[in-house]
DNA sequence: GCCGTTTTCGGCCCGACTGTTTTCAGTCG
């Protein structure tokens, strides 16, 4: 049983508490443990697994109760006490909730007035009318969980941070001209860079508001415009995609970008502590209830350091141990994009890329690379013009010969080598030996059992020619689920053949995942953040790539390629260097 | 039910919006 999955069933408890009338306190411990498991970054089933019942107490909002319960969970995949409260109402209670606008108690209505018990029953009762009889709902209630039921069904509910930042970035150049407009920027989770974003917030100060939100409302992209007040407008862009856009006042920026990104669970706790110091947080300023005083905030920064707390970066503000880090002043300086010195995973065209070889170095150095590994694709991958053994040698021939005419940037022969179903490498020992760096990655087989590919796997980083394993867990966002593998014997394999895992940072893959690359750091595995560039454009994916290892708490000092590059030929020269650098 | 730089008992984040209300409940973030 997952984190998720545990999650939702706190949820469900809390909720159907809360239609039991049970006290309001005992019910938001529920729904408070549940929003932090959700996003916590280790897998509750490991921790219990390592470390027992006291690792599952170290978890913030899990005390005695709840901590029994997850136990419950996680042994036999059910809950007693669970069960128990579900077979006291209608199944439809948790089933109707997944509608926006549809909570507990409206839910337990029209279960138990109309006996609805799914959403196919809940559209036809919307349909004939019998909804909008019940008592407290209305014609227009009815319609708005109608509107909410049909739309549910055909968007994603998130899409891919990569398409998010694409549309941000257009809506944010064609607002740049705008006169009179000082900041513009993003909020909620695009801001914390989560990997997939609910709708996208935008955040600005301007001498006239109104002129940068109707600029907005008319742009071409946008396809409806859901609401326009004097502060404030929402429209939806290509795609259903909702864009959100608030000018505020420059006194209380602070306080409002602050509150806007979120994570809901770290503004609980940050109001939390304030409370404990007799403070009260809003989105517009810090009130002291004794005084009835009220400080505005013009920075985030001012604002913490009023709460006693150091900065903490957005990407960190999941509601985890965080704020309890920023008061110790033990909040690690992350890594950031200035800190790469190199990219140790591109493709040109002479595989799948679509840029020459010369075009992607002159791209990487614009970039500003101080070198770069060409990585194309091995014999094994036909179907993306992978290299024969001749064509790699004429290909490594080639990249030595413009490493010798090209300034600015040092070139490394690579190859990203497909791990084959059984764990042999695509390439001879002979032809790997003369590479600078081999990514070993999985493109075939991805159906394998848990334990075939994880064998395969650690199989091929028993290889000593295999420096990288490339996208360790093969997703892609949206449209592939990873493979099947058992992550943390790939992190104990990692530290014990001095492979480095690799962090994807193509926007499609984010692969290893924020939560993986949490447990690798902890667990002092090496990594490295590649583009895996295609094409010339796309070694501005570095940066997202740098955010997911922000996310993951890392520092310059885990990834491998903050290097300078004779620090990291030692590094991948003698294996066990490169594990002992993590 | 959880939690502690005032507390192991006595508190518990805060406001906006919507619709159905005649003073507020439900939902959301």
């Amino acid at each position: 049983m997952n984190n998720e999955e545990i999650a939702q069933v706190f949820n469900n408890i809390g909720d159907l508490l809360g239609l039991k009338g049970e006290i309001i306190f005992k019910i938001r411990a529920y729904s408070k443990a549940a929003r932090t498991i959700e996003h916590y970054p280790m897998e509750l089933a490991q921790i219990f697994k390592e470390e027992g019942e006291a690792g599952l107490s170290n978890v913030p909002s899990v005390g005695p109760a709840i901590n029994k319960k997850i136990q419950e969970l996680l042994s036999t995949g059910g809950l007693e006490y669970y069960e128990k409260l579900k077979a006291e109402f209608p199944d439809g209670v948790i089933a109707l909730k997944d509608v926006p606008g549809v909570g507990p108690k409206t839910a337990y209505k029209i279960s138990k007035e109309l006996g609805v018990n799914d959403l196919n029953g809940l559209e036809a009762a919307l349909k004939e009318g019998a909804v909008a009889g019940l008592p407290g709902l209305g014609e227009k209630a009815a319609a708005n969980i109608l509107h909410h039921l049909q739309t549910l069904k055909t968007k994603d509910r998130r899409i891919p941070i990569g398409r998010a930042l694409g549309v941000v970035e257009e809506i944010v150049g064609a607002l740049h001209d705008v006169p009179g407009l000082h900041r513009l920027e993003p909020a909620g989770s695009l801001r914390r860079y989560r990997e997939t974003v609910g709708d996208i917030d935008l955040m600005g100060t301007a001498e006239d508001p109104e002129m940068v939100l109707s600029a907005l409302a008319r742009l071409p992209q946008v396809t409806e415009v859901l609401v326009h007040g004097p502060k404030k407008v929402s429209v939806l862009v290509k795609n259903g995609l909702q864009v959100d856009l608030r000018i505020v006042e420059e006194e209380v920026y602070g306080s409002l970008i602050q509150y806007f990104t979120g994570s809901q669970q770290h503004n609980v706790m940050l109001r939390e502590r304030a409370r404990r110091r007799g403070l009260s947080i809003n989105e517009y300023g810090i009130t002291d209830l004794e005084t009835g005083r009220v400080e505005r905030f013009a920075t985030e920064e001012a604002m913490y350091q009023r709460l006693g707390l150091q900065f903490i970066p957005p990407e960190l503000r999941e509601g985890q141990r965080e704020i309890e880090q920023a008061a110790k002043g033990a909040i690690p300086h992350l890594v950031e994009v200035s800190d790469l010195r190199g990219d140790l995973h591109s493709h040109t065209s002479e595989s799948d890329g679509r840029d020459t070889l010369e075009e992607m170095v002159l791209a990487a150095r614009a970039a500003g690379l101080e070198y770069l590994a060409i990585t194309d694709h091995s014999s094994g991958r036909g179907i993306a013009n992978g290299l024969s053994d001749q064509r790699l040698l004429e290909h490594i021939d080639r990249i030595r010969e413009l490493n010798g005419r090209i300034d600015g940037i040092e070139l490394l022969t690579g190859s990203e080598v497909d791990i084959r179903a059984d764990g042999t490498m695509d390439y001879s020992d002979e032809l790997l030996e003369k590479l600078d760096v081999v990514i070993g990655s999985v493109h075939s087989a991805m159906s394998q059992s848990k334990e075939v590919m994880t064998a395969r796997v650690i199989k091929a980083m028993g290889n000593p020619h295999v420096d990288i394993i490339g996208h360790p867990t093969c997703r892609i966002l949206g449209e592939r689920v990873p493979v099947e593998i058992d992550i943390e014997a790939i992190f104990r394999a990692a530290l014990e053949t001095g492979t480095v895992l690799e962090i994807d940072a193509q926007p499609g893959r984010l692969d290893l995942k924020d939560s993986y690359i949490y447990r690798a750091r902890e667990m002092g595995v090496a990594l490295v953040i590649d583009s895996d560039a295609h094409a010339t454009e796309q070694f501005d994916n570095l940066r997202l790539g740098v955010a997911v290892a922000r996310r993951g708490w890392c520092e310059k000092g885990h990834i491998l390629n903050t290097l300078t590059l004779e620090e990291l030929r030692a590094a991948l020269g003698s294996r066990s260097a490169v594990g002992a650098h993590g």
